[in-house]
DNA sequence: TAAATAATTAGACAAATATCTAATTGTCTT
DNA sequence: AAGACAATTAGATATTTGTCTAATTATTTA
């Protein structure tokens, strides 16, 4: 859960999770909508990829990113047993 | 949504939220359940309360502190929008 | 009213984080 | 094989964060 938590704690990852919604894009297609350097997406890419909140698939010279939501279930859960009384 | 991701990439202060759920406590109660000085966790209550993920209740010299789980809600419909195809 | 108790605020410090530039790795094309 | 392109890794730096001790505020009680 740490790395789920930490992952999501930053607007720019979250912003990408938001934009992988819609469909898979390379690290570079990421990184042109943001003002922000290539590495700089490639590392909250890395933390994604830690929380398991992306998978990389790698199609020669590109590497295609996808939003794998299922790790959020275990966040639904925690939530809800919150909620719980 | 900014003060509710910080508040909740901490370990200490989701236990917090975990005690929480079975009673109100006072801050002495909750730093008495960890091994951490009083101020440190006058200082998580701080960030939860800013996160509006708990409230308040001055009563004598006591300040007891309540769970709200409404502000859940906010999160659970981005998650749930991030689900959805 | 003075001492005791509950809690926070202030200030210091080490560790973690976000960002950048420069360098590296891997793939494709000519 | 060389150059171009996609992406990451390495290293540096400023900011944020979590924790501590010491000091302060507010309330109760003897």
């Amino acid at each position: 859960m740490n790395n789920l938590f930490r992952a999501l704690n930053d607007p720019t990852r979250r912003k990408i999770l938001e934009i992988l919604r819609e469909k898979d894009f390379t690290a570079g297609e990421i990184a042109d909508k943001f003002e922000m350097t290539k590495p700089s997406i490639s590392h909250h890419l890395d933390l994604l990829k830690q929380a398991e909140l992306v998978t990389a698939d790698k199609q020669g010279q590109f590497i295609y990113y996808s939003l794998n939501t299922t790790i959020l279930d275990e966040l639904l859960k925690w939530i809800f047993t919150l909620k719980q009384p």
